[in-house]
Formats: C-alpha cells, structure tokens, sequence
DNA sequence: CATGAATGAGTTTTCATTCAT
DNA sequence: GATGAATGAAAACTCATTCAT
C-alpha cells in the first residue's frame, strides 16, 4: 500500500524533468523541441514523462506557471524591508543589470515563445494576464507609495507609468535578444534607468 | 522563343503568394500553418508554391526581409519633407497611434516569431541585426539632427536615446499583445509620448 | 484548376482502400488491425489513407454503414416482384443458405465487432439501431401483408414475428460462428425455416 | 516451512482480482481495458496481479471459462430435481426473463467480446466448443428426454432442437444489445418461448 | 512479498515535399 | 507549366510488462 518511493523522490523526479524540458525548450524553443529530444537529454524513457505529466504542453505550462510565480514572490519577498519607492525601483534596475545577456536571452525566449503560444489560446491568455497583472500592481503601488511620501511627483498616473516601467524594461531586452555585448547593455540599462527617473520624478530627474 | 509568361507575371504571382502566406503566418504562426493552409487560401496549387519558393521556410524568410525593409523604405520617404527633429518623432508617435491594436498584435506576433526563429539561426540573427540596426540609424539620425538644432537636449547619446525609444515602443506593444483594449492602448502610447519627449529635452519636458 | 485525376479514378481508389481494410478488418478484427497492416496489405503509403479518410475509426464506420445500407437496398429490389409473403421468406432462407460459412463467419464476425464497438458509442448506437430498425420494419411489413392475405395467420404480432426472424437468423449465425461444417448449418437452416414456419402459419405449420 | 499465505488466502485473492477484472472487461471492453483500470478499480497493485496471473489475455481467458463452466454447472445443478421435459424449458425462459437487459447487455459483450476473440485464435476455438457443446448436449438430453416421454413430438432432431433452442435465445438477446426496453424484452421473450413450444409439441403448439 | 516507477516498442496521425500526368 | 495524389519520416502519446526497492 505504502508507496515505495517518497514524496520528496517524486517531486525530485519531476523537478529534474521540468529542468531538463525547460533546458530543451530554451535551446530549441517549445514547438521545435520534440519529447524524444527531452527524453534522450535526460537519459530517462518516455513513459517516465508521461507519468508525471500528461502532455508536452502540461509541462510547457506548468514551467511558465512556476517562472512567472517565482519571479513575482521573489519580488514581493525582497521589498518587505525595503521603504523608499526610489530604493525599490533602483533596486528593480540593479536586478536587471545583474543578469547577464546570456541568462536574460534564455529568459527572453521562453518567455515570448509562451506570450505567443498563449496568445493564440484563449484559456492560456487570461492565465498570463494575471500573472502579467501582477507584475503591474506589483510596481504600481510601489508608485502610489513614491507619491504619497513625496518622493515622486504627484501628477504621476501610478498604473500608466508601472506599465511604462516594464515596457522599458521589455522593450530593452528585446533590443538585445539578438545581439549585443553585455557591456552595452549594461549601458542600456543605464540610460533607461535615467529616463525612467526623469519621468517619475518631479523637475528634470537630476 | 519569349517566356510563356511575362517577368511581371511572375513577380505578381509571387507577391500574392507572399501575402496570403503572411496571412496564414499572421494568423496561425509559421510552424503552426501548413502548407495545405495556404495554398487552400490562395486557391493555388501546392506545386504552384514549390515552384516560386523552394520551401515553407524560405517563403516565411524572404517575407520577412520584406516587411523589414518595406517599414525602414517607408519611414525614410515620409521624412524627406519634414525638417524638424520633434516633428518626426511626434509623427512616428501619431503613427503608432494609427495603427489599431489588431494590426498591432498581427505584426508583433509576426515580428516575435521570426525573432525567436531568428535567434536560433545564425544566419538569419546576422540579417535581422542589419536591418534592426537601420531602425536604430534612422532615429539616431533624427535625433542628432535635433541634437544639433538644439531641438533637443546637447548631453543625451543619440544611439542610446534611439535604442531606448524603440524599447519602449515595442515594449508597451509587448505589453498589449494579450489583452487591453485600444482606449488604454492610446493613452500608453500618450503617456510614452510624454516619457520620451522628457527625456529628450532639455528641462522638464514640457 | 481542374484536378489531375478523375472523379472515378478518386472513387475507384477510395473504394480500393476500404476493400483493403474490410479485408484486414475481418482478418483481425479492428482493434487489432493497424493502420500499418492496411498499408501493407494495399501496397500504398499511410499518408494515401488518410486524404481519404480522417481516421482509421472513420474507414471502420463507412465500411459498416455501406454494408448494412446493402444489405438492406438489395433485399428492398429483390422483393419488388415477389408478391406472396411465404414466398418472400423462403426467399430470404434460400439467401441464407446460399451464403458459405466463410463468407458468413467474415460477415458476422464484422458485424459482431461493430455492434460492440457501436454499444460504447451512443453516437453510433442510434446510428446502428437505424438500420437494425430497417431490417425489422422491412420483414414486418412482409408479414402484415401475409397476414392480410391470409397467407399468415390473423394472430401474429407482425413487429414481434419479424424480431423473432431475424433472431432465429443471427442466433444461427452464431452458432456457426466458431465452428460446424457447411452441411451441418444448411440442415440447421432448414429446421430453423421450419419452426419459423410453424410459427407464422396457422395449423402446424405443415 | 509452511506457507506465508494460506492456500485459501490465494484463491481469495485471485477470485477477487477476476471479478474485479470481469468489472472492468465488461464495463470497457477486453482491449480497451488497461491493467491500470483493473489495478485502479481493485486498488491493489500491478504486480500482485502479474503474480497471480501471467498476462491480462490470460485473466481474460480464465475468466472466460469459469463464467461457462459456471452457467452449465448451475443448470445442471437446478435440473436434478426437475423431471419434466417441458417443466425445465419453461424453467430455461423463466431464468432468461428473470434476467435484466442491464445485466443481459454485460454478459452478452463479454461473451462476444470473447467469442470474436477466440475465433482468431485456434487454441481458444477448441475450449469454447467444447463449452458450446456443453450447452447444447444439455437442452439436447431435455428434448430427447421429453421425446420419450412423449411429452415431445417424436419426430425431433433433438440436436438440432437444441441448437435451435439456443439460437433463438442467442439471437434475441444480440436483437436487444444495444437498444430496447425491459418490458419489450420480456414480451419478445413470451413470443420466442411460445414460438420453441409450437415446434417442439406436436399440434400448434397450443 | 508487494509495490508502482520505469521502460520502450508500438499506435495513430500529420505534413513538407516530390513528381507523374 | 500546373496540378494535387502520393510519399514516408517524424511526432505525440499509450500501456503491457518488468524489477529495484
């Protein structure tokens, strides 16, 4: 009756499966990733997938699901002790220059792989707005924060200038996804980070 | 012994397949649309395709170099007559504003899809590079123009400023590709408007 | 435009594929048989199957339809210019008859097949209950006019005697179905002509 | 060295894995039926059933026989005290009435199910004969037992009397496999009984 | 002993490409 | 030249059976 393998065993397995998929997915990209390709990277049988997931695409969704909890808990996680609007939003500048070109373009591509994947199935598309809403509220109140306190201007519309914010941030890393040298878009990042405070600021952002 | 069929024919014939391919591409994405798709919305025959394309794959790249090519020509005639630096970047705004959510989300997923496919053929990433660039050049361009009027502040980094406007050009497309309505589109465009003009200009921005 | 091939030779293909596959079918059952089995027995590709039906499910139920609307056509012309109704049913007993136990075990054991595959599928069920229906109806009506005629006597329940009918003819059938010689069954047959007789006749039937 | 587990405990055990197999095959069919539904619906294991039985064909044809040696051994038991000819045929009737179509339509698939399965395989062919024959050498000894009576027409085939007797009960019960209510049931057997008695008694049957 | 995770050959179905007509 | 029937190599997924724990 008792199972012979633990529960930790099994949500070990299907870790390690979800890793090894996730690895093909951002070599090869999700259509173009066939099970065979998963399954010889791992060096386990094809049945083994199919008893912890039920379909190539389960596990597609479940990683995008895991990646996009992750990041907004990571988030909400950091800024418990941290007050200032400004020091959170430099902070959110600081994370992005601390990844390397290399990680963001594996990030990249899953990541709009899935935006266009989802975008063509209603049921997946209102699960991604939620979780892209989140990432929205998530920086809009650290806005409204900035805006009661003063330290950012008052006339500021928190949800438009939070959707600025990722835009910015998007909109770069797309620029990049091709090519570029991390010192660039080190660079890059700079210079958003200026605009982006000259915006929310109130007078020119100096 | 003149061809059966004029060179104009040809050149016809091969264009309108390009467009109701794309259109099929547009609708479907490039792996997902098969070639039974495209030939059933032109009311060709599948050998017809084969003999002005020698595959799927070069269909969907010679399309795409024409789209890229098609937008930089465009936005290089419009200028010709039109001198000052904040005019043409009000007028690449007005035309984002034109151009409704629909068309939007149809040209960004066409556009992310190639990237994606792109990024995993060097030869292709070598050829999208160039003519991302031609984007980059063109405001840049723009940019130290009004640089050198005065138009626009004499401290920013012309290349720089022009990554960062496409970033948040595509970016805030990115953020709307899944859902929100063409209103709200409007007014981010506004407000992005409104962002880049702040940071492009000596002062405040207004 | 106009397409390669003639609308017959198109027909005269279909036709061959679904010879083919009854062939299989009634060799191993349709469970059993693969689609690979198919294509070897014809000699064509997989892909020829499936432009011409979407699955192998589908072969199995037009094969099934055809065969039963025969069934029921050909019986129907046989009977225009047979006017007595005892006359109609030695009619039918003779066709009994004349059918072999190979031919009659390939037939039953197809129809068996099906009628079992079709009791897990209500969408099926009711098709089946259609043509069983028709067959009924078809002696029953036989027999209505052989009791008017005086033929039969005045108090048979003509859609019960018809039900009975054919129960007597599938029963024997199955009987026969796994084993017993050919002469054996004619015996079989003509005492089940006789009880079938006794029963519909006033008298003893003799 | 005695045993962990009794002998008993064993064919407990066993019995209770066909019966819950027989559940299964029934429900879904032999083929369509995985060893997962079995284990699933006995919540035991996959290899407590693989050490009782060496495959799921073999479970199916052990289940197979002991439902026939069952239905011929329970007659057999009923009739020792039952002397009249007529008695246990109208007794026969009494049982097939007694049976629900429900239960009618499980047992008829399973037996057919079988049946076809066994026609392709000469191994099984034999054992089911055998078994047929069984059921047809005991109404057999019936009539013969009523032909001298004289209970019975003397002019029997008393073989062939039986087949017919089987057929008509076969044969009715394939009529209401896939449609059809209790009461029709029960009424199409009234007719059937009335018909086997009008053949088997001398006179009409009356 | 019992367990159930793992195996992998086998199944149906798809689709880019070819080539006889 | 144009056609579209035919090809067949993949692809996703299943499931009877085994065997390490």
């Amino acid at each position: 009756m008792s199972p012979k393998v633990s529960q930790a065993y099994k949500e070990g397995k299907r870790a390690a499966i979800l890793e090894g998929a996730l690895h093909c997915f951002t070599e090869k990209g999700f259509q173009a990733t066939t099970v065979d390709d998963i399954v010889r990277h791992l060096g386990i049988s094809k049945g083994a997938i199919y008893s912890y997931f039920s379909s190539k695409e389960e596990m597609y969704i479940e990683m995008a699901e895991d990646k996009m909890g992750a990041m907004v808990d990571s988030l909400s996680e950091q800024f418990k002790s941290m007050p200032s609007a400004k020091e959170r939003i430099l902070y959110l500048f600081g994370r992005f220059r601390g990844q390397s070109l290399g990680e963001l373009r594996q990030w990249l591509s899953f990541h709009l792989e899935f935006m266009l994947y989802a975008a063509r199935q209603p049921r997946l598309t209102e699960r991604w707005t939620q979780y892209a809403g989140k990432a929205i509220a998530f920086v809009q109140r650290i806005i409204e924060t900035g805006m009661q306190t003063g330290e950012l201007r008052a006339d500021l519309d928190a949800a438009q200038a939070s959707r600025l914010f990722w835009s910015v941030r998007d909109g770069l890393a797309l620029q990049y996804l091709l090519a570029g040298a991390d010192t660039e878009y080190g660079q890059a990042i700079d210079e958003s980070e200026k605009m982006v405070f000259r915006y929310i600021l109130g007078g020119d952002g100096s």
